[in-house]
DNA sequence: CATCGAACCAACC
DNA sequence: GGTTGGTTCGATG
């Protein structure tokens, strides 16, 4: 993820500092609607980052009621982890919220929204 | 469709 | 510099 700025009338830009990556995954996982759920893959290609990078900012998410990093999942419909909570755990919030499974406990393609900028 | 392996890239030590 | 991670993608049967 790249940071533009303007410096004297020159165009700098840099690589974001992690916490400006974290604060970006965080705003856009927050957009995702009740009962739906996006993939790793699709949050990282918003940014221009890593897929591996979007989940570690969201495994140090402090707030699990503000940020609902439960709606974050493999890009084929499995769940991928959920910290110490367990993937158990963050498919019973998902089931909660509506959200439908099929019978190999992946998410169904219909609850899958794009996230955009 | 399922399984497998390699590629991905920044953080962290 | 090597290891790790809450991934992804393509190749293969």
């Amino acid at each position: 993820m790249i940071v533009l700025s303007l410096k004297g009338g020159r165009v700098t830009c840099r690589r974001a500092t992690k916490r400006e990556i974290c604060e970006a995954v965080y705003i856009l996982v927050s957009t995702i609607p009740v009962g739906r759920v996006t993939s790793y893959g699709n949050i990282a290609r918003a940014l221009g980052i890593n897929p591996r990078l979007v989940a570690w900012c969201l495994q140090n998410n402090r707030d699990l009621i503000v940020i609902p990093c439960h709606r974050v999942v493999y890009s084929n419909g499995e769940l991928g982890g959920y910290r110490e909570l367990g993937a158990r755990f963050k498919r019973s919030l998902l089931e909660l919220e509506g959200v439908l499974f099929d019978f190999k406990g992946r998410v169904v393609r219909d609850f899958f929204v794009d996230i955009k900028i």
